[in-house]
DNA sequence: TTGAAAGCGCTAACAG
DNA sequence: CTGTTAGCGCTTTCAA
């Protein structure tokens, strides 16, 4: 009959190697000096009794905090629902594993941004991601955040930014259409507020602009729901449409949708295109032409910055891969 | 020029309140006896300065962990990429929020669930919720962790399981075909070590058989890959299959893709259904029949089971819902 | 019903 | 290079 096995301390460590609390601290915190002999020694110890660093002392002791808190900013709690949340805090919660640090997750009301300071005083908190972030909510970071906030979307002078490269991919889109002999290319956008959205429709109007073609921008909200009616809207207004630029997967099998219920052939009469290059994509009818967007190393990135704190840098773009199939 | 507001501790607040630490600290944590008037007192007091606990402090006295851990078992870190782990960890991160307790997501590979002795013996753990379990897995469940593990499919008479009720909903599934003329019935299964995945199999065998019907089996894994290969299978065993059950709407939509592709009219030669009602089966081509899968309740129950510890119970089981579209 | 005091496990000065 | 000492913020006996 043994005794329920008791979670070894670093007090437990520092006896087995013959040293004190601190030195052995210093060996495995990988902060201070220790000759390589206690080095050894310590670290043998530990492997063998099985040591793991109690977080909770550790964060104590520290003042950094337990948790990486996703913050995403909308005006209903209903932004949490979106997968490409999950997909952001599942790679979050990945990336944080090892580090003995969880994510949490929490809607931040567009119309209340001073709610920030809240997260901002909790000492629980280690670092904050922020989410679809817009120009007032980069305003409302409160001082203290410096250095342990990143943004996945839009950043600023004191919020580092990480994301996909929105304008370059769907430049790359748009140019793919052309040179496929498109000339009547519309685009199904996103919310006003969301500022990320506005890149790609910033590099829709470059590239249409270069190529002497003029604009046909019809605004939707990333739901499939929206973005049938919006596809309706686009015929409506420029029948002779022959492309339609989704801002996102989702908003492309919407249009799809409903062009194939109206007797329109895709890609025949009208070429339509995602991006995000979602699992589903390649199956959709026709298989949607998309560009990737590797959700999982950006939010890694944020996470990294939001917790190793450093200077802020420039913003982070990663490259999005134009993925050609059979809608376009 | 004010000092960089320091969050407030449980100390100021105590002084506020006119009270000693502990006195606040009964009042605050609920437990122990408090005068009306001090209990009003102090609770304005945190209030006022906007108190919120030092989770890293409670936990490190309290012995609780910070941080709930999501352990994905399978043969390959791989199991981690998929959407439903990852709308797992979202609603699991959300319900913890409050909380101040943080999410992480490791892999558990099925051939070394001893493995799980490590994270029973992290202090930083406060609960694991086990994805995907098998029966060894729940056999290799350390002594420690009972009490603050749950399983979101099969569970055993120490770990309580949390799930849809794949059995029901595929019954109805398997019903509706058999209802709306369909004869030949066919199902693509999912990988073989996946218990949770039985129950449905199950189903489709039981109600095939009180119908006189026999079964005709194939197996996939979940992707979208092997379930186009397991729809050729299908047809070439059985090349009068007038109904094939999909384990899953991944699994449904490339089954109903091979079939597109082979010039088999899904519904009118096939009819194909899905489960989980993820977003895009309402807008697949036809749109998908399936049935609904509650994962976000289901992941916050389980939150709620690991953390709140008590007696295990029986198998919870979330209701599905049959949602007819066109694709049966 | 309340306060004083001890201590959870760890790190960080500060001496040696 | 290493040990001693003093807490981090909180809960919890134990007395009063």
């Amino acid at each position: 009959m043994t005794t329920p096995r008791r979670a070894p301390t670093l007090e437990d460590v520092a006896r087995a190697a013959g040293v004190s609390r601190a030195t052995a601290s210093r060996v495995l915190a990988g902060t201070g000096y220790a000759s390589p002999v206690t080095r050894d020694r310590v670290s043998a110890a530990a492997g063998r009794l099985g040591y793991t660093p109690d977080p909770a002392a550790r964060a104590l002791v520290r003042g950094t905090g337990v948790r990486l808190v996703t913050v995403v900013c909308g005006t209903s709690p209903a932004v949490l629902d979106d997968p490409y949340v999950d997909r952001v805090v599942g790679a979050a919660a990945r990336f944080c594993a090892p580090h003995g640090l969880g994510v949490t997750l929490h809607w931040l009301p567009t119309r209340d941004p001073a709610r920030l300071r809240r997260l901002a005083e909790d000492r629980g908190v280690s670092g904050l991601i922020l989410l679809n972030t817009t120009a007032a909510v980069l305003a409302a970071v409160p001082r203290t955040l410096r250095g342990r906030v990143a943004s996945i979307g839009v950043g600023s002078p004191v919020v580092p930014s990480f994301d996909v490269d929105n304008g370059g991919g769907t430049a790359a889109m748009v140019r793919h259409l052309y040179a496929t002999g498109r000339r009547r290319v519309a685009m199904v956008t996103g919310p006003r507020w969301l500022a990320c959205a506005g890149r790609s429709v910033h590099a829709y109007r470059q590239v249409m602009r270069e190529a002497g073609l003029p604009a046909r921008l019809v605004r939707g909200d990333f739901t499939v729901h929206r973005a049938r009616m919006a596809a309706r809207e686009v015929l409506a207004r420029w029948p002779d449409t022959d492309a339609i630029v989704g801002i996102s997967d989702a908003t492309a099998l919407g249009v799809m949708d409903r062009l194939r219920g109206d007797g329109v052939q895709v890609p025949g009469d009208v070429a339509v295109t995602g991006f995000d290059d979602i699992p589903l994509a390649a199956v959709a009818t026709p298989a949607l032409t998309t560009a990737t967007h590797p959700v999982a190393e950006i939010a890694a990135a944020a996470a990294n910055a939001a917790l190793s704190g450093g200077a802020v840098r420039p913003p982070t773009v990663f490259p999005s891969r134009l993925v050609r199939r059979l809608s376009a």
